[in-house]
DNA sequence: CAGCTAACGCAACACGGTTTGCGTTAAGGT
DNA sequence: ACCTTAACGCAAACCGTGTTGCGTTAGCTG
């Protein structure tokens, strides 16, 4: 018996299902997060939320860790040039959506994790990164399968999906998507960009 | 005589150089910012705090963009490459002090400015990009005036600037700053990065 | 040097978020 | 089916944030 284990099928599920959705309407809809507004919303007593997460900190960076955490569905084109237009693209109409762009400014304000974080609170923004860290390596992989020249995961992140994270944060406005993206797209299945990195993988 | 003027050197410089020294000591700190806070370190009551910038996002705001805005200054090494690396790495070192990042993180999790701002209270990280930007294009501008291809502005915010703070702000760890920097102008100063623009400068 | 005005300091106040204690409910174990 | 226990709901109190009115101070201006 393990006394410090959270009851799995319990009430608490339930309840944490309804906050994590009363958070995501509440950020889409632009307004201040409270936690009392969210325990409306979701149809709990705030005691509730704040004996759980403590914070609304603490509430967001669960809300965005369990919806950063579960997509890692990767598109599958045919070709490593497709597979990374399409991602990008997805990533672009991700961040561009309010309540995840709202998420996502959460997770960067809280940052990664601190010393002393509580078991299973995990910072948001980490699990942002090795979300899209594998969601990329999943692409390059697929690529690498079929014989493609592919570059590093960590050049992906960077002149991929840095650029479009660092739009969408910044508030500057991408210039049509889809040129925008073939561009970045470019640069990485050039077969100068696989040559250019010494270090090996890892 | 202008009415809406704010008397140049009169007290109110004082109290705003030491309201956004506070701001930044409070910030590196790594605690909640909170109004009393800021006007406790800075030796000024709340309330001349509250009048003058409204809000802790306002205070946010005019801080950075003091701090953004300011620092105009880029290296001159005589070359693009030179220029691009030196900067990139002073952005990896000004990204890595604890508060400028948490300068960043404010700035970022209160997003660009929305509608009906008052005069003078543009977002913190508009001022920061429109900073990096004219930044870039001074850069950008020098080795075009000695006769070097350059590329433009929004690839280098796109390629450089934005991994830099994509790092910084989600907490990945940089491998070796200056093989870091130095792939990332590579990709920059090569041939084939200016002939990928087809539009014009602006 | 005297008057003017804007900005600041102070104190009291109002509002809303957060904490706490206790009774209740609902899963899991026997 | 009963007991155990963890999580929840409720209500009241607490605390800190943000506001307002007025007196005071310090910097311009003639």
């Amino acid at each position: 018996m393990t006394p410090a284990m959270t009851r799995p099928g319990g009430r608490s599920a339930k309840v944490t299902a309804a906050v994590h959705q009363a958070v995501v309407e509440l950020l889409a809809e632009g307004d201040a997060l409270t936690v009392p507004q969210v325990a409306a919303r979701a149809g709990v007593n705030a005691t509730s939320v704040y004996r759980r997460w403590g914070d609304v900190a603490g509430l967001l960076a669960d809300t965005a860790l369990v919806r950063f955490g579960t997509s890692s569905a990767v598109p599958e084109t045919g070709s490593l040039r497709g597979d990374l237009l399409a991602w990008g693209a997805a990533l672009v109409e991700e961040a561009g959506r309010p309540e995840e762009l709202a998420l996502l400014r959460a997770a960067v304000a809280v940052g990664p994790a601190d010393p002393g974080a509580p078991e299973g609170f995990e910072s948001a923004c980490s699990a942002c990164l090795v979300g899209r860290s594998s969601q990329a390596e999943a692409v390059l992989a697929a690529a690498q399968r079929r014989g493609e020249e592919v570059p590093t995961a960590t050049r992906v992140l960077d002149h991929l999906v840095a650029p479009i994270y660092f739009r969408a944060l910044f508030g500057l406005p991408a210039p049509s998507v889809e040129v925008l993206v073939e561009l970045l797209v470019e640069r990485l299945v050039s077969p100068a960009a696989a040559q250019a990195t010494s270090s090996p993988p890892g």
